[in-house]
DNA sequence: CGTAGTCTTGAATGACCTCAAACGCTGTGG
DNA sequence: CCACAGCGTTTGAGGTCATTCAAGACTACG
């Protein structure tokens, strides 16, 4: 049996954001804490969701798995974010597999408690609105960017996306903070990874980026976002 | 002053599904019915979300614009659901246009009495979190078609789709209720109206659909799921 | 030190876009 | 009633971006 969290785990979480101390104990009350080595799953598509999840620490990826076996990367979910949670109010399956893709402690609480703690709690239900609210637009955003772009504004997008989610700030410049790899950024971008990995060559070529095993940092956030809005690369004057 | 809306109307609707008589009462008399003639917008792009939207009758296109003016159909909606909703909750602002397809009749409540009626009636955050979930989720998937599949079988999913959404039986098969454009079905699946013409032509020549302008009729429908499922055409014994 | 996973790079193919032109409905106004 | 304009659609030809196929190098780890 764990210990008891720390109802100050749930402050700063955006699910909840606006509730009293009672409130918190109320939630925390409730959530069974869990560690997840980097690697496991933890949950798989297709699974009855039993419970909906909060990131304490560490870096999960939600990938979605088509009937061909393709995978599309859905996003990664960092400290005091939730995920698996919209399951519970849909189908009750799990659409995608989660992934730690680092060591992770996260919380979770059964689906009963969780309608049940929205229910009493209505804030919450907001909350959780305005997160989903978040989550749909950018995910509209990114099937603009699949439907529109080409595969160089499409990668660009998504490390600029990635550092505003993980960035940290290196001597060199921004590091994306968890271990990516050529393939997670091709299977975010809907392309393959050969075609990532000759585009980040290109920029490492102009000094644009620094890429290794798993790693990426940016060393010109601004000539990314030049690629990312199709400017004209180092306007000089005139 | 237009007349009082009747609370039979909001029957049926997933919104307040699960509602007492009083409930929906409430909801009701605060909503504001209006008309909106085919090809006029109901709202637009980057406006500040007065209100959230419910269609009583007609059909509803929604619209994003990206920076350099790309356009990508979201989704269609038809009658009894909800439209524009979600702004109220995240930013304020609407994330697209919304476009009359048909002549319309929708109700609108305004932004504060949307938030009331959610505090007063919890189920109604409740199926709004539901509806939203199975949008986030169909929103995944054709994410996840648009990066891995070929074009072909993104129009089929993309007619499947929308025969499941509004398919009306016809006798030479289903018809799609509303009028389409190749340039909605290019916006959709993210390719050009020239591959979309092409690829109706050829399934037009193989008895598949029938097609004119601003219309299609699906005859085959299984045809259409063999092709979006990449099964072999009409497989034959063995 | 071998093995497995990640990454790089080259060459060839092809799916789809772009450019271009013409067709046929539909509605309008003379 | 007919002519015409506008819009949606069709179809061809050429070009290209990105995938596919293929081989090899690098790194981490047991």
């Amino acid at each position: 049996m764990p210990p008891p969290p720390d109802p100050a785990l749930l402050r700063g979480m955006p699910l909840f954001a606006g509730l009293g101390a009672d409130a918190l104990a109320d939630a925390v009350g409730l959530a069974r804490p869990r560690l997840h080595p980097r690697g496991t799953a933890i949950f798989t598509q297709g699974e009855p969701a039993a419970a909906g999840h909060a990131l304490i620490d560490g870096r999960v990826k939600i990938v979605q798995t088509g009937p061909d076996g393709q995978q599309v990367v859905m996003r990664f979910i960092g400290p005091g974010e939730m995920f698996g949670t919209l399951a519970i109010f849909t189908d009750g399956l799990y659409p995608a597999d989660a992934v730690a893709v680092a060591d992770c402690v996260e919380l979770s609480w059964p689906a009963a408690a969780m309608t049940e703690l929205m229910d009493r709690h209505p804030m919450i239900a907001r909350n959780a609105l305005s997160i989903i609210g978040g989550r749909l637009r950018e995910l509209q955003n990114r099937l603009r960017e699949v439907a529109t772009e080409r595969v160089e504004r499409r990668i660009a997008h998504a490390l600029l996306r990635l550092v505003r989610q993980a960035g940290r700030r290196v001597e060199a410049g921004v590091e994306i903070d968890f271990p990516l790899s050529r393939q997670d950024v091709a299977e975010m971008t809907g392309t393959t990874l050969h075609t990532v990995s000759r585009t980040l060559s290109a920029w490492e070529s102009q000094g644009i980026v620094e890429s290794g095993r798993q790693q990426v940092v940016i060393r010109k956030p601004h000539a990314l976002v030049a690629i990312a809005e199709d400017l004209p690369p180092v306007p000089k004057r005139e």
